[in-house]
DNA sequence: ACCTGAACACCGTTCAAGT
DNA sequence: ACCTGAACACCGTTCAAGT
């Protein structure tokens, strides 16, 4: 559902897109580069000076997680879009904030490889709490859902015992807290790299 | 690229696909399946009993791990795929390996609330961790080049000098050790989640 | 300079017809 | 039971033509 039906929404017959935008591709990756640029209007991200390198990487994360959590249907395109490089990693793909990130970084002891090591770690982070939490955000489907079935013995969930038992435990929602517990673990992790020592053997 | 022409890649006229599956959503849904399946085959995961729960979490992440090294391409469709509940989580998205995850952390000492936690930061972890691994290993293309001009002063990374500076570290690949630390460091940070003391507060 | 309308190639899907 | 071929609805894209 794109180009004709998008030409509808805009009240354009679809095609005079092609003034605009080469094709689909395009596009897409246009959407892309809009969520990534809302970062460079966050608050937390301009307002006050930086507090060493944990300040700027938590609140760096908190601003892609603003944008995953405003925009859940679309980040995911952050992820499955190719990027411009195999280096540029999701969701911080842009070369504007990889630059700032390693810069950071780099002003803040982190010696090369450690800064590199750090850029992995972080994005590995944010993309896999991000793109789970969007999607519980954007989900449009809510088959086999808990609430049927409370006490019969037969159907969906029969085989699977553990599952039915925190069925409920399951579907609750921690995100903010198990994102913050597990951004602080990071920042904790990568704390050995931040003083030139580092760990890999190059 | 699809049907017809996986119909010419079986050698068959393609619409007879409509005898074995519905469409094609439940094709993908298919492959998505035949993915998750190949961990019943794993060797790391039947041919010893166990020793607790981190060394059934350690086996269990390098047999997710492996299913997408083996299917860099496939390994995104477990990703994007809907689930059949919103509490099914990518990468560990089949009732059948839930159950046994959460059986598996149930009988450890973990309670109901904990093993909860547990599933979702672990599927966190991987989903993170394989997905940008998958990625890498699968990509077809390899634009902006870091062997491109050398040393020139104009080019597509001019205006991004810590990037150019550490291109050479990012592109390097230190991703079975630096997945084995992360894991690492999960574990232990699930361990207090292992008598019964949940973080939670319901 | 910007938009329209018809046309083309391609896809997923349906269905009457074959064997 | 399984496959084929034509057909339909839909999409991305192109292009000659409008204003």
């Amino acid at each position: 559902m794109t180009k004709r039906k998008l030409g509808a929404i805009l009240g354009v017959e679809a095609m005079a897109l092609y003034r605009h935008l080469p094709g689909k591709e395009d596009l897409l990756d246009a959407v892309v580069d809009a969520l990534l640029s809302e970062l460079d209007q966050d608050e937390r991200l301009l307002r006050e000076p930086e507090f060493g390198w944990q300040d700027f990487l938590q609140r760096l994360a908190h601003g892609v997680r603003a944008v995953a959590l405003r925009h859940p249907k679309a980040f995911p395109l952050v992820a499955s879009r190719p990027p411009e490089a195999p280096w540029l990693r999701p969701p911080l793909r842009s070369l504007t904030w990889v630059e700032r990130f390693l810069q950071a970084l780099s002003e803040e002891g982190f010696d090369d490889p450690a800064a590199a090591a750090a850029y992995r770690a972080y994005t590995s982070f944010l993309l896999g709490h991000l793109l789970l939490e969007a999607a519980a955000h954007g989900a449009d489907i809510t088959p086999l859902d808990v609430r049927e079935e409370p006490e019969e013995s037969g159907g969906a969930l029969a085989s699977f015992p553990a599952v039915r038992r925190l069925a409920h435990h399951l579907a609750q929602d921690h995100a903010l807290a198990e994102f913050e517990e597990a951004l602080e673990d990071l920042l904790e992790r990568l704390r050995p790299l931040s003083r030139g020592t580092s760990a890999t053997g190059e």
